[in-house]
DNA sequence: ATACTTAAATTGGTTAACCAAAATTATATT
DNA sequence: AATATAATTTTGGTTAACCAATTTAAGTAT
């Protein structure tokens, strides 16, 4: 049996209320940020829920940095003020889950600059593992298989070349989404397609000779069938 | 008792070992993509940890969209194909934490398109909001008092309008390091500067005229100090 | 044989008890 | 009185038992 994964950010309402719950605790006491959240036990106690969900509602919060538990001491409440710490929760909550269109337009904005970075910044060994998996790919497509993943991969090889993990987070936490997406919509069925290697290779060509605006270039044309789904239902 | 938030994406190394073994599991099992992991009890047994642990790796999973657990039915693979999966997880374990410079790229590279987003899709809603949070910020600076809450909202409110939750989730999470960061390393004193009125002003405005071009321009604008901050140690 | 009903087993979620490290308080020593 | 030391409390992390929904298997009537 397949199940389809979907809405993979966002949080449930028993998440979503025990954020709210612990941001009006923190107004209720006047805290200062910077100071340490009320012990598990007493936020559990305090909300009427168990300490496990209270762990859950925190490692969420973790995620965007707005607070950190440190072991046998406390959970820390990031150092912003009250303001700041009260806007980004009630943003977070009300974050909409994204849909398919705004990941494919982040998705390509993403990886314009991410190969320029790559382009700018790779080493050696950047380069020999990216052409590596070309190489896969290009097996691959020229067996008549599948080479969904090995696309995915060459992908992820240049983002891990651009030497920016704050990029390359975002760029690791979209791509299965799209990639299921893909499929479901049957958007991209040119992942085998032959002409999809050329463009692949000049991308990588690119990205040796150390030519940012080729490679963004390159890598535009790459997305363009991509680039014109995104924008034509405008 | 103040601490410092930092390091706030990267996994420990208990957790990197856990993920790295559930790799090696859906590898030996040579498990579908698409179809259930072993359960929780048979991962917390067969990985010598408890189940909480295994909780615990499997959201960080989830994050990624790698995996989504459903209640009462089990823990599904995102339908992905074995090679994708592994390597996505390689680069997940791999991932380094973001120094300060990738996250101020980041946020530059971000609020650039994010405000020319705005510009284009904003509501009347998103504009009264905007319009709403700048006054506040105005009414601090001009009161002499600190107003780095005020400019977040500010800023945040804009990534909203963007009406991209995809990319707006990226900035929550990289905004409050780059706050707390911003203050270790006293980048930016003119949070209190008067000129700053001026220049988010102008941003609003060239998104009440709904002009994407100029918003972007004021943005850069905006943006100066910090982007030679940023590329001047190249 | 097939379709339907029912009971047992499995599952993720929840709760409560336990652990070791850290922080705090109390006590002793100079 | 100030400081160092020891006992106590508090803390996040871990483990184990429990719950309800789901899934699977067995049973039964057609």
């Amino acid at each position: 049996m397949k199940i389809e994964i979907k809405g993979v950010n966002g949080l449930d309402n028993k998440e979503k209320l025990i954020i709210s719950e612990i941001k009006s605790l923190i107004n209720l006491k006047n805290m200062e940020p910077g100071e340490k959240l009320p012990s598990e036990r007493l936020l559990a106690d305090r909300l009427g829920v168990s300490r496990g969900s209270i762990r859950n509602a925190i490692q969420k919060l973790e995620f965007y940095g707005l607070l950190k538990s440190m072991p046998q001491s406390g959970t820390f409440i990031a150092d912003l003020g009250l303001t700041a710490i009260n806007g980004m929760i009630d943003q977070i909550i009300n974050l909409p889950t994204p849909d398919f269109k705004s990941l494919v337009e982040t998705r390509i904005f993403l990886e314009l600059k991410l190969v320029k970075f790559a382009a700018a910044r790779r080493t050696e060994e950047d380069l020999s593992e990216i052409e590596e998996v070309l190489e896969k790919y290009k097996f691959k497509v020229l067996a008549g298989e599948d080479a969904v993943a090995e696309d995915l991969l060459f992908h992820l090889s240049i983002a891990k070349a651009s030497h920016n993990p704050s990029l390359n987070r975002l760029m690791l936490s979209i791509t299965p989404q799209i990639i299921t997406d893909f499929e479901k919509y049957h958007v991209c069925k040119s992942n085998t397609a032959l002409n999809a290697i050329d463009e692949h290779q000049a991308i990588v060509d690119a990205i040796r000779s150390k030519d940012p605006c080729r490679a963004e270039e390159k890598m535009k044309e790459h997305f363009s069938v991509l680039y014109q789904y995104c924008y034509e239902t405008n």
